[in-house]
DNA sequence: TCTTCCAGGTAGTAT
DNA sequence: ATACTACGTGGAAGA
């Protein structure tokens, strides 16, 4: 694999280290004591602290601290990343479209390593609104009985639809799927649908749950909903897992 | 600093580096050849790849890839992380409120590090829809001449309005704040606001620039737009970043 | 490239 | 805790 790590590397070493990690397409990772500064969309400043920085072969550049999910500062893939001085260490990473730079001030490197990988594999997610929606073009009375569901991304002057379909009675209707609980936003944008229809069309959020705010405009607006989630079991999961989620702590196996 | 590395490390070290990790409040680094899955809010599975994975005192856990901003797989902070088998070596993590669980399987790991880190720096961050509001309530004449801005996150049945004020005439006036341009989303959302006031009302949208079929449906309401930018400049900015930002490529000052 | 919308969005703030 | 919105949102799919 040949990856390398370097304990208090000099500046030299990292610079040599970032080269290498290009011709390597591999990533470069930094543990160190830095400050952050960043122009472009906005303009940010972050003093100096430890931190760790992840440098990917596509440009992205990942400024992370000790707490949170996200990145205290970042550059989106497509940057140029270089080391542009090394008294002290500085990594500036710039890309265009929007042009917009980070520049991280290293005052210590505690570790750098070159991290060469090989990640090919997709990932296969469930429990998408995609999969919401195939749910109901499989069962269809999960809505109501007598619906045909017809299109799928139907569009309209307002944007593409979810689902258009018909009722028992043979009206148009038009589905807003939501993956998770909805509030105002979700009925504004099934409004904004069903209004850009020039028909007698019904509207209908389907959501596992809805706000009260929004329930409350739905009824305003003269559109409806209907309860329903994301299909949870799709086949060939690792059970042991949703056993754990399940609540059953002691699953060891 | 009192760090440590461990060049591929046994799943007993990566364990007690883990248990010592959580001891010194820092994080835990794997360079690892790991398959991941996933199961709560949804169901994912990401088969075997290199990666880098990085678990923090709070509880987060990255998994990053080669490529993409953002982790190809993850846990939110919050969650418990612990060595559930080693042999070969597995990280759960689980949390609740939503309950979710992570799983790494690691088949290799290439290096392990402990990082103590210290950093209690706070953002500073300029040119956001707060500075945009700022800037308006400074300089009123960016919306029209006579306007009076009167209230910020002025609460209305359908949401909290950005900047409540008033026109020349004494008519209130709501407007809709954008850091960036706007698409319908954002017009549905000043149309929101504006219907659930019950008054006669101007609803302006403010953004530095918007779409076509946003722009006709600002239009079709009776809604009005201005183009108003949040300030770029604030001060004590680091000016030879911006230069790197404005095209200067050979700045290395 | 630009537009549009989803996301296991995440984060912050007020209730 | 829930509700609501902003985010340097990021990412994908289609035009």
């Amino acid at each position: 694999m040949d990856s390398r790590v370097l304990q208090a590397p000099t500046p030299e070493a990292v610079e040599e280290l970032l080269g290498e990690s290009k011709r390597r397409n591999g990533c470069l990772s930094l543990y160190t004591r830095c400050a952050v500064a960043y122009e472009g969309r906005a303009q940010s400043q972050l003093e100096s602290g430890d931190r760790f920085v992840l440098c990917k072969p596509d440009g992205t550049v990942l400024v992370h601290g000790d707490t949170k999910q996200e990145p205290r500062n970042w550059q989106p893939p497509g940057a140029t990343v270089q080391v542009t001085d090394t008294d002290p260490l500085v990594i500036t990473a710039v890309r265009t479209n929007p042009r917009e730079a980070i520049r991280i001030t290293c005052e210590r490197v505690y570790h750098a390593a070159l991290l060469p990988m090989d990640d090919d594999a997709s990932l296969e997610l469930h429990g998408s609104e995609a999969d919401l929606r195939d749910r109901i073009f499989e069962t269809p009375s999960l809505i109501e009985d007598g619906f045909r569901p017809e299109t799928r991304e139907y569009e309209t002057p307002a944007g593409p639809v979810d689902v258009w379909g018909y009722d028992a009675d043979g009206r148009p209707v038009i589905l807003e799927l939501k993956r998770r609980r909805v509030g105002p936003d979700a009925v504004s944008q099934l409004r904004r649908y069903v209004e850009s229809v020039d028909a007698d069309v019904r509207g209908i959020l389907v959501a596992p749950s809805i706000t009260d705010r929004a329930e409350r405009l739905l009824g305003e607006f003269d559109l409806e909903s209907r309860q329903v989630a994301p299909p949870t079991d799709v086949g060939e999961q690792d059970r042991s897992l949703a056993a754990f989620v399940a609540g059953d702590e002691d699953e060891r196996t």
